[in-house]
RNA sequence: GUGGCUGUAGUUCAAUUGGCAGAGCGCCUGCCUGUGGCGCAGGAUGUUGCGGGUUCAAGUCCCGUCAGCCACCCCA
């Protein structure tokens, strides 16, 4: 029978691995509540129209990466490939906006997008992201990106690369649209199909092409920066006021452009020169709009996304914490019902306590057991300690000894414990 | 969705022109040593990713398929 094995592009996240996981969520909630962003944890599947309105109907996302079925009851189903246009439904379902003028989420979990899996790219892979709703100053688009840098600088992520732009308000686009149009259109014929598609549906995503015909074309094509309405040229330079005020060092690329309909005016990236090809590790920007195209006031939003697989990727291998405190051996046959009764003992006084005395286990055995662990106590239970009611709890890193009688050892093993947890 | 590279034990990797599937580490047992990253002796583990084909003979050659990786694409 051929083994069964996880889908394409999914993985299993073992244990060893997935203290690394733990430790960039625990970030992200100490960080990311250091400006006020508290969690929202929305389903991992929505009514398909949440993403065809949201994310729009012109990207690559909602039209060949999403996946969409029909359920039992008959209703149009997709899995989130993406965590904003969710939040903004439930931020319109339960009227979050009422009674606050700024509201802060951040969320946290698998995404689903039908792509073909490389390093770093996964059919169902992680993000964690923030959503700011209600402020429509340039303010709020540093902080927000500020807290994205120092999200990343506590996970010691390597090189991380701040790309800024602007895309514009309405105002800068629709007055862009037209010249880029223009400009596009006289030299159609250099381009490639993708692009003369693009050209018509969205011709500013024909900066993200790479092929090496469009790219000459695009060197030669108008910015959006030559466009700026007054309003959006001002806040532009409110973002970049503000990072510069703060020392975040911000590389201006007026080619950059995200690849999903509701971004308006500061879009930014944050890259990693570690990574390869998919060396985006986090990406996002304001989406005024957006609130509004899914059936609500005008309400400003800003935002970002990061992708928990490439952050992982660019961030050291950690060491190894010990998930045991103390490793119990028995010396020999005789003393396994007290080594297991230890064990019980330590772990109802809150310790993690181990054994491997199971089965006739040898010594070898149970005392590789105990270095796999990492345990930094151990303590051998034998004939001899029995007789005497004198147990010595060993320190291996150093061989520092306490001996203890058989009813003093929760206490005692808890104190050492703690002592060295605080040290 | 396109093109390419790679799949051998738990793991890292060998296996000459097609010729008995192996090693290190890890794992298990015994001996030894009262607390062993020791020593000695022994042991287990594979439909060589999967399915076909060529051949006296396939890990090796051919076709298909699945998966991973690289580039494109896309994006976090």
């Amino acid at each position: 029978m051929k083994q069964i094995q996880a889908i394409r592009g999914t993985q299993d996240i073992l244990p060893g691995e997935v203290e690394r996981w733990y430790r960039v969520e625990a970030a992200a909630r100490e960080v990311f509540g250091r400006y006020g962003v508290g969690e929202i944890r929305t389903p991992i599947f929505e009514d398909s129209q949440v993403f065809v309105k949201g994310t729009g109907e012109t990207t690559d996302v909602v039209q060949k990466e999403m996946y969409r079925f029909t359920d039992l009851g008959d209703n149009d189903i997709t899995l989130r490939p993406e965590g904003t246009p969710p939040v903004v439904r439930a931020y319109l379902q339960h009227k979050l906006g009422q009674g606050r003028s700024i509201d802060r989420y951040f969320y946290c979990g698998p995404m689903f997008r039908y792509e073909r899996p490389q390093k770093g790219r996964y059919r169902q892979f992680h993000q964690i992201g923030v959503e700011v709703l209600g402020a429509e100053s340039a303010r709020v688009d540093a902080e927000v990106i500020a807290m994205a840098m120092q999200w990343l600088a506590e996970l010691e992520v390597a090189s991380p690369t701040l790309k800024l732009n602007t895309v514009g308000d309405e105002e800068t686009r629709i007055a862009y649209r037209e010249i880029l149009v223009a400009a596009q259109a006289e030299r159609l014929d250099e381009l490639c199909g993708d692009c003369r598609a693009r050209h018509v549906s969205n011709p500013l995503r024909v900066f993200d092409c790479k092929k090496p015909g469009c790219q000459a074309v695009i060197e030669t094509l108008p910015v959006i920066q030559e466009s700026l309405s007054a309003a959006a040229d001002r806040h532009f330079n409110g973002v970049r006021e503000a990072l510069a005020d703060w020392d975040i060092q911000a590389e201006i690329d007026p080619r950059l452009v995200r690849g999903l309909d509701y971004y308006r005016q500061t879009v930014f990236e944050i890259t990693s020169s570690a990574l390869g090809a998919q060396d985006s590790l986090l990406g996002g920007g304001r989406y005024d709009g957006l609130v509004a195209q899914m059936g609500g006031e005008d309400v400003p939003g800003v935002g970002f996304a990061s992708g928990t697989e490439r952050i992982l990727l660019a961030m050291p291998e950690a060491p190894a914490e010990a998930a045991t405190d103390v490793f119990v051996i028995a010396f020999d046959e005789g003393s396994v019902d007290t080594t297991h009764r230890f064990v019980h003992e330590l772990r109802q006084a809150g310790l993690r306590a181990l054994t491997y005395a199971y089965g006739g286990r040898n010594k070898r055995a149970q005392s590789k057991a105990a270095r796999r662990s990492g345990a930094p106590w151990q303590l051998v239970v034998g004939p001899d300690e029995m007789a005497a009611d004198r147990y010595t709890l060993r320190r291996l890193a150093d061989n520092h000894e306490e001996v203890v009688s058989a009813g003093e050892l929760p206490a005692v093993a808890a104190r050492l414990v703690r002592h060295k947890a605080s040290s």
